[in-house]
RNA sequence: GCAAGGGUAACUAAGCUUGGCCAAAGGUGUAGGACUUAAGAUCCUAUCCCGAAGGGGUUCGCGGGUUCAAAUCCCGUCCCUUGCACCA
């Protein structure tokens, strides 16, 4: 196929909707994937991140969700009790912001939602259902619907009875209880945070509410304000590098800008007027004493710090007022700009080199290498080279102490002697400049008071590194990574002021933070009914039910009523059985976020079995070639899978077309190469005759025990989580042998009739609807998604015969080669496989007691002895009943013979000679 | 710079943990053939080099080493990708 044309030829092929949405009905109608407490089952959850509801969700985030599904199917296939549920995250602030948006008009956020709508709703419907968005509830209400529709569309095995928000308010009093538990832990604690903020709204701002804050991230970056001493007043300057501080050879200010002095810790310093307004933000005592003329500056010299030179000060119109503190010091020797700035002006300036990094990328090269006096376009880029550059590589030279020291460990170093000296102060600063969506300004403030999760107690990596070191992960290259990210973790700021969430218990002016209340939510899984019951019962759930539901303490249960005991009760159990979370499923960027909080804040409140059990990660997906992205125009939804290709084929895409930890490349021409295959599957499986002949012959036994074969394999594959090689086992392998089945003079339906119940059963996992269907075509009337397979295959493959047709292959391939060698002249291949001499021979060998007689024989021996097989195969029995495929194959004319002489040139088991006349 | 992953035949991609059955799976592409009025689809065969006998030669980034034996283990080296944070 290759585009939109296909569905008159082999997208016909496919499952259509009609038939996956009429078995989709019947799962729901009977209620299939409820699970339910059986003690005398073995239990297995797994789960895979909640989806965040703010918009409908693409062909990457399908990959894993369709992972979580096939490994729930499998886990259920073979006998477990699976609990696979799925519910919504509604936290943060991204909700909130696109709703705001929506009721300021934001074209944009229009189009963006319009365009979201466009695939699942009437066009007449879509202004009314936007306009209900200006209530944040209604997105997350609306896309939580939406995901519904589409995972269910996609076949997932989900118990959706036990869906729940994170803004439900029982789904809260569990999150507030969660952070009673870390207080009491002694995990909670305060402290001051740089924040982005905006001056006009007084409050602090998030991604989502700067302008193109989601394409061009804006982060708060941590400058040293260096403070230059004057004789009237003092200068501040803001330095991401201030181990260059010996190459200063002057200072900038803007001629245009308005600058004032401020009082600060009892000094007077001169600063540009929004420099002040930032300054104030980030400390306390601030005070604003007069506006100055620049001439007040420039006629000043001042002392640069730790090094005690005195500078001017000059104007340059490269400035900026409103970054730092609108005064720079220059370093030309070190800064591309500073040189530029000198160069283009013709003005004199010396170079003072303060930073060797032992190779040829400098300041003069990089304005060579970029032209950058005649073109300014890359000054940035260029810059930044020269940053990572200097960082990584560089050494400090005409430093006094500090020569010797390289840059990354001398930047700190010099940072804390300036601070102690007095002559430094932390300078906060926006990494771009930034306004928000209502055009006012983003800076960075302080927030006093902030909570912080406290990750770096030993106690706590000690039991997070064990309960890691205990899990399963596939693949295994991740336990390293994820200990590493366990011993990075230091403070995590976990609460914030605004956005959808739970209010700190303990502090309610701050709401918990999107990830951290998203940590051990898979207990509420569990028994999200019961707790939900019980909310909606008494209004409230108190810390000691919990206690007693989550970590088995007691209760006094005297003081509840009898439903409300009822609730407690069957949630504890339901507790008890389900949990452990055995497997969960995400991608590596969660690692050093989410995972690791996961990890971390299980091993906070749980022990034994209640801690993780498996982490499977899978790689990233891309789409046509390039990273998924609006800009690239590449983001195919999930509504459009389902609609233009199949559920089923995109399953079977998931599982096939990478292995789980790599990139996954979503193409028309992979999907068509997979799809030519799975368009087989159904067309075979389609014209099945139920009443194909049953036989006995030799290929069918062959055929069976082949696939019992496969089968094993695929059960060893899945066991490690190898999906892929698994099923290409059990269905590309299965379709290549019912084609040798054909050439081999099998008929397919009779070899189908053989296998067909168990190859459905194992293929049910990935492809459910197909399979779903034939199986009830040709098997009978139960569900195939919850048959249990026979796991037993190992009687049912029979060594001998796969020795068998391994040894004819073997033939023909000899065949075939002699042929091409002797350029297809021959048209008799005369077989002759050993006899009782060559046997004789062998025991006699072995005894190392040879006949006279059959001395003749040894040379020929020794030559052929590697590559002889003895796998007690009757060889001329099984040449000769297949005489005719092999005759079909090679076009040659057969003929089988037993060696009944001593010769020099002899056939040897596993070996025959072959002749071609 | 640090950390992690990777470099395999025309392309793509397995294999490497547990060395031998690896000239190295699968897919794509290419060539020939079958079917067909034709096209498409499908199927079969071939696809590193040499060879009128099932054989031989040279390959798995590069250079060494261990071994009877290395794509696989060890050492060195070059190149590529991603991450280096508090953002969901």
């Amino acid at each position: 196929m290759g585009n939109g044309y296909c569905c008159g030829c082999t997208g016909g092929m496919n499952m259509d909707n009609s038939i996956e949405q009429k078995w989709r009905n019947a799962w729901d109608k009977n209620n299939i994937f409820e699970a339910k407490v059986e003690a005398s089952k073995k239990k297995f959850l797994v789960t895979v991140p909640w989806p965040y509801t703010n918009g409908s969700l693409h062909v990457g985030h399908g990959r894993t969700y369709t992972l979580g599904d096939i490994v729930a199917r499998y886990k259920r296939m073979i006998g477990y009790n699976v609990l696979f549920p799925m519910a919504f995250h509604e936290s943060g602030t991204p909700i909130l912001a696109f709703s705001e948006r929506i009721a300021n008009n934001d074209k944009d956020t229009l189009k963006l939602y319009r365009n979201y709508l466009m695939e699942y709703e009437k066009s007449e419907n879509i202004d009314d259902i936007i306009y209900s968005f200006r209530e944040p509830k209604n997105i997350a209400e609306y896309f939580s619907k939406v995901i519904i529709k589409d995972f269910s569309d996609l076949g997932y095995s989900i118990d959706w009875s036990r869906k729940f928000t994170s803004a439900d308010n029982f789904y809260q009093c569990i999150v507030r209880w969660q952070f009673d538990h870390l207080k009491t832990l002694g995990l909670l604690k305060k402290g001051e945070y740089p924040i982005l903020y905006s001056i006009n709204d007084e409050n602090a701002v998030g991604e989502d509410d700067i302008k193109d804050g989601d394409t061009d991230k804006v982060s708060v970056e941590e400058f040293t304000g260096v403070l230059f001493k004057g004789r009237n007043f003092d200068l501040i300057t803001a330095s991401l590098r201030p181990e260059t501080l010996f190459g200063v050879t002057n200072l900038w200010i803007n001629p245009d800008a308005d600058y004032v002095i401020i009082n600060y810790g009892n000094r007077d310093i001169a600063i540009s007027y929004s420099g002040y307004i930032k300054f104030s933000l980030q400390h306390e005592g601030v005070k604003l004493v007069k506006h100055i003329n620049k001439d007040d500056i420039l006629k000043e010299k001042f002392k640069v710090p730790l090094y005690n030179a005195d500078v001017s000060v000059y104007e340059a119109n490269f400035v900026d007022p409103d970054n730092g503190s609108g005064i720079v010091y220059s370093v030309p020797g070190h800064s591309i700009f500073d040189y530029v700035y000198f160069k283009k002006n013709n003005l004199d300036f010396d170079i003072k080199k303060v930073v060797e990094t032992g190779n040829d990328i400098n300041v003069e090269s990089l304005i060579r290498k970029y032209d950058l006096l005649n073109n300014s376009d890359k000054l940035k880029e260029a810059t930044q080279e020269l940053y990572k550059e200097e960082f990584y590589k560089g050494t400090l030279i005409n430093s006094s102490k500090y020569s010797g020291l390289s840059v990354n460990e001398v930047r700190e170093q010099i940072k804390k002697d300036l601070i102690h000296e007095n002559m430094g102060i932390i300078f906060y600063e926006t990494s771009r400049k930034a306004e928000t969506r209502s055009g006012s300004l983003v800076i960075v403030a302080i927030l006093k008071d902030q909570w912080f999760i406290d990750y770096s107690r030993d106690w706590l990596k000690e039991k997070a590194h064990d309960s890691i070191n205990s899990m399963k992960f596939y693949p295994e290259l991740y336990r390293k990574l994820m200990n590493d990210a366990i011993d990075w973790l230091k403070e995590r700021p976990c609460a914030r002021k605004r956005g959808i969430g739970t209010k700190l218990p303990f502090d309610n002016r701050w709401i918990i933070e999107s990830l951290s209340d998203s940590t051990i939510y898979m207990i509420t899984y569990t028994n999200a009914t019961e707790m939900k019951n019980i909310y909606d019962h008494l209004g409230d759930i108190e810390d000691e039910i919990l206690d007693y539901v989550y970590l088995n303490e007691n209760l006094d249960m005297g003081k509840y009523d009898e439903l409300t005991r009822k609730n407690i009760i069957a949630a504890r159990e339901k507790f008890n059985y389900w949990y452990g979370n055995d497997l969960r499923i995400t991608a590596p960027p969660h690692i050093s976020n989410h995972l690791a909080f996961f990890i971390m804040n299980h091993a906070a409140i749980f022990n034994g079995k209640n801690l993780p059990g498996g982490l499977m990660l899978s790689g990233i997906v891309i789409s046509n070639g390039s990273k998924i992205s609006k800009s690239k125009g590449n983001v195919i939804s999930l509504l459009e899978i389902t609609k233009k290709y199949s559920a089923d084929l995109y399953r079977l895409f998931i599982a096939v077309g990478a292995d789980v930890s790599s990139l996954l490349d979503w193409n028309e021409k992979d999907i068509a190469s997979v799809s030519k295959r799975y368009d087989y599957f159904i067309n075979i499986l389609k014209d099945y005759n139920r009443d194909a002949e049953e036989s006995g012959d030799y290929i069918y036994k062959w055929f069976v025990s082949s696939f019992y074969s496969h089968l094993k394999d695929y059960l060893s594959n899945m066991e490690a989580m190898k999906i892929r090689d698994a099923y290409i086992s059990i269905f590309y392998s299965v379709l290549n042998d019912l084609k040798t089945l054909e050439n081999m003079g099998g008929n397919i339906n009779s070899g189908l009739k053989l296998i067909m119940h168990d190859w459905l059963i194992a293929m049910s996992p990935v492809i459910p609807y197909s399979c779903e269907e034939f199986w009830h075509m040709h098997i009978n009337d139960k569900f195939v998604s919850t048959e249990i397979l026979d796991t037993n295959v190992e009687d049912k493959i029979n060594y001998g015969i796969l020795a068998a047709e391994e040894y004819l292959e073997r033939v023909l391939t000899d065949i075939k080669e002699i042929s091409k060698v002797i350029k297809n002249q021959g048209e008799t291949a005369n077989i002759t496989v050993f006899g009782e001499y060559q046997k004789d021979f062998i025991e006699m060998f072995n005894r190392k007691e040879i006949k006279q007689e059959y001395k003749i024989m040894i040379k020929d021996y020794i030559k052929n002895r590697n590559r002889i097989l003895d796998k007690q195969i009757d060889e001329y029995a099984v040449l000769s009943e297949n005489r005719s495929y092999m005759e079909r194959v090679t076009g040659l004319k057969i003929e089988i013979l037993k060696s009944k002489n001593i010769e020099q040139k002899n056939p040897w088991p596993g070996r025959p000679t072959i002749k071609i006349i």
